[in-house]
DNA sequence: TTGTAGGCGTTATCAC
DNA sequence: GTGATAACGCCTACAA
């Protein structure tokens, strides 16, 4: 410890640039916020005292004096503690926190517990948040959605309700998952079924459109439709009962790649091999993808653009700046050898 | 959209919660602050008027006030973008956000770009933040280190450098990893391999010391030993060194998950069986474990609590609370079928 | 272009 | 026990 008894030493403040520089405070202020009206002098001495003295603005004085917080909040509804299990997830947050490092937005996470859900309003609205991001899928989001008309907001994905009001990021969930099909219907397989989401979800919904479209199409069965909830174990039991149905099957596409993984176990574990007697398709290209073998065929998901896009698009909401009240992003079909 | 024009709704303030109470704003800030000393009748009142207002402290003017920004930050190196495609940063960041929502302090995330390292510094130092969490393993943490003389800062897993004075969670990965080796030995293998991590990362060297004790112990070869960089292709390849030695290799113990799913490929790729011809140890049970087949058997890494402990220190270190500076975790052995 | 002065919402130090 | 009153560090009319 080379810490002297001083404790922290002291943070300077703009008055003592101000008195090192020998201007007034509203000088440095505007040098500070880079306000234009300032001669080029005045401005290079105030530059060089806050150098000296490494001088950082107080979040605290700033967001009180004018009146914004300078944060956005990413909601984690508890509900959903699977959330951090998922690498959808992290990614998500991972590109929030890039945009965000280059605003002067902080990013603030909070788990809503459900037991007590007023902490969590009031926290929101009582003014120490300009915007809120939330990025769960699950239906539970939507208890936050009345908040967007005192509190700007962007969700990832489309809401399940309110979605003609609400500003959100997606993909094109049903085209994607459409061109995965027919990926599996061009390469030659005659029953394709499909492991769907959660119906109560955009992207389970949405998945299973995409594939009911292809294979109509195609004028294949629309009967192997099994339903799980997007976990790994649930992707197994679906596969299991597709299997279990005797009916003749040579391909599947499932609604995220932790089901296709799940997926995996129950198809090699009665000796059939992929992609010889079953091809499978995932969707979200995670780490599931690549976690298996044979490496999983699937949809790429840029999901990381998509957590950078729900951040800019919350900035220029807060700012006042004209924004497109849904994004659709790109994505596109990764071969690997599960086909 | 029901919103009127008149904007978002006004907040209510201490003012105005003191004017309908009829009462000084000290008085509604020692209700507030739950200060003993105030008379009972007229702290109902208080509560009352602050439902009726649905108040919310302010808190910037409140870390204006305190001095105190009631803020940690989580620093997320560049460098180790990596972290977010690891299951371990999730389930920290998970812990760390659960238990601060039980506290008064707010969790804000930054990535410490490479590029502009003075900015994040700046940032901490400015009186911003009161205390800094750091996740990643990798010896770019290091670079943070200097700034535990002047800011709280409390280490996930054993610092490589300046353990003395550091605080810090982890799990006692040696001793662990010696646990995981011990079973393969017990169950009667004689040629135990082991794919280790970074030697310049305290997981990696401690888990290879652990592993190096318990075949010595037994008396088995210490030669099979490759090293990879925690990464899912790195433990491929070195599984594939591994069984290109030619040498008899009936088990293999992998510094992680991610490794030992990596050394499925390799392995089931020779045509070769887990568990019959190679049983697999992991360590950190994540998600990896799990999505392979068979199941991988791995040491249990209790990776939310450790989130969950880091973040109590450190309120304990801002708070001028006593606490140990080093916590060690128990680990577990799960059984799977890879063994 | 620059400085002066008042205010942002809370807490803390005093008297009462 | 309670209430004035002065900070806390910064921004922003407004005046000069």
């Amino acid at each position: 410890m080379t810490q002297d008894a001083s404790g922290p030493r002291p943070v300077a403040t703009l008055e003592m640039v101000a008195a090192l520089a020998g201007v007034s405070r509203a000088t440095v202020s505007r040098v500070v916020n880079g306000l234009p009206s300032v001669d080029p002098k005045l401005a290079q001495s105030v530059k060089k005292a806050i150098l000296a003295l490494d001088y950082t603005p107080n979040r605290a004085a700033r967001s009180l004096a004018k009146r914004r917080a300078n944060t956005v909040t990413l909601i984690v509804p508890e509900s959903t503690s699977k959330v951090f299990a998922d690498p959808f997830f992290a990614s998500v947050v991972e590109g929030i926190a890039r945009y965000l490092t280059d605003t002067d937005y902080t990013l603030n996470m909070v788990i809503s517990s459900e037991s007590k859900p007023e902490k969590t309003r009031s926290f929101l609205l009582g003014g120490n948040v300009d915007g809120v991001l939330v990025v769960s899928h699950h239906s539970g989001d939507h208890s936050w959605t009345h908040l967007s008309g005192s509190l700007p907001m962007v969700f990832a994905g489309r809401p399940l309700v309110g979605g003609k009001e609400s500003y959100y990021v997606e993909v094109d969930n049903e085209q994607a998952a459409y061109n995965a099909t027919r990926q599996l219907i061009d390469s030659g397989r005659k029953h394709v079924a499909t492991i769907a989401g959660p119906q109560d979800m955009p992207p389970g919904i949405d998945r299973l459109a995409g594939w009911r479209t292809a294979v109509q199409e195609a004028g294949l069965g629309e009967a192997l439709v099994e339903t799980g909830d997007f976990t790994q174990v649930s992707g197994t039991r679906a596969m299991q009962s597709l299997l279990d149905r005797g009916d003749p099957l040579d391909a599947v596409f499932a609604g995220n790649d932790q089901m296709a993984a799940g997926a995996y176990t129950a198809i090699q574990g009665r000796g059939l091999r992929i992609p010889e007697d079953i091809a499978v398709v995932g969707f979200d290209d995670d780490s599931f993808a690549t976690s298996v073998t044979p490496a999983l065929t699937t949809v790429h998901h840029p999901i990381i653009e998509l957590g950078g896009k729900m951040a800019e698009t919350l900035v220029n909401l807060i700012e006042g700046i004209p924004t497109d009240r849904v994004t659709v992003l790109p994505t596109s079909l990764v071969i690997r050898d599960s086909v």
